[in-house]
DNA sequence: CACCAAAGTGTTATGATATAACAAAACATA
DNA sequence: TATGTTTTGTTATATCATAACACTTTGGTG
């Protein structure tokens, strides 16, 4: 909801990601393999954006790095599943802290630390919808990031 | 200020934004040289955000097509003009609108013409700011950039 | 004018991000 | 087990962006 401690209990948000992800694969049907799950908890090593190649060097478990098909699918499949979002100003990747709805976020990025807080903030939603509404357009897709400095990084 | 009627006066787009370039440039002490008069000539050819390789085709006069960093270079100066912004969802480039007050621009983009609109919306910064401030987040900068369908399209 | 420093350009090379296409394997289910 | 569907492996290629360095233009100074 917001940016975390940074002496929280991180294990936790990684294994609770892991088992919420496999619990709403299992409700919509959806297969949550190997691969998308280890890309899923590479995601969640960090509350940072990855990019996709980063995921990818991390990904070599054997010595052998897979192809970049590999991670882009996953991500592809995570994008779909609501389990992980794109942040487009940075090319990169990050798991969804909040999966149970399926929603677009909104993002706050720290250019000092690089971790980024996805953030529920309806009244951009709705300024958004009502500027939209104004220039007759209908709303689609939101992309909203903010790049500036987290609350840990202001000392 | 919003989407242009497709058949307003097109050539007034292009000459009134060239000409506010050049006087903004010469205020400022810039060199508003013969490229970068070229390249927000091609970005003002329509209302659409244009790649930078799109902008290198167009470029090529005498047959020879110049190299990549011709139009990066371009367009980093009129970024930093504030003559220019870049849509990061889209990878492309777009004319200013509104180069008199250096601002960051939201924008609507329509995903079936391709054409996108800077808008000025006064409250979507002002939900931003809050959204930030309740998280204790210092605002840098700001990417709004949402796609549908623009009311030229919706018939 | 002759000089110089700063800004801009041309060019080659390379880095970074993302997708196309198709064969092989794994899986679901009947 | 037979069958069709989904997922993976792999090779190749497309797309977007920057590094580095030599050369040219520009605008001021003596
Ligand atoms: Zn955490
Ligand atoms: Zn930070
Ligand atoms: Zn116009
Ligand atoms: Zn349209």
């Amino acid at each position: 909801m917001s940016f975390p401690n940074p002496r929280h209990d991180h294990g936790r948000c990684v294994s609770g990601a892991l088992k919420t992800a496999e619990n709403k694969s299992r409700a919509l049907g959806l297969r949550f393999t190997k691969t998308r799950r280890k890309v899923l908890e590479i995601l969640w090593q960090s509350h940072s954006p990855l990019g996709a190649y980063d995921i990818l060097d991390r990904l070599q478990e054997d010595g052998r790095r897979p192809a970049p098909m590999v991670v882009y699918r996953a991500l592809d499949f995570l994008m779909e599943a609501g389990l992980a979002h794109r942040l487009s100003s940075r090319n990169a990747f990050i798991g969804c802290s909040a999966p149970d709805d399926h929603h677009e976020a909104q993002f706050l990025i720290c250019d000092q630390c690089g971790s980024a807080a996805e953030v529920e903030a309806r009244p951009i939603a709705k300024a958004v919808e009502e500027t939209a509404a104004s220039a007759g357009f209908r709303v689609q897709h939101r992309v909203v990031e903010i790049t500036g400095i987290c609350p840990n990084c202001q000392n």
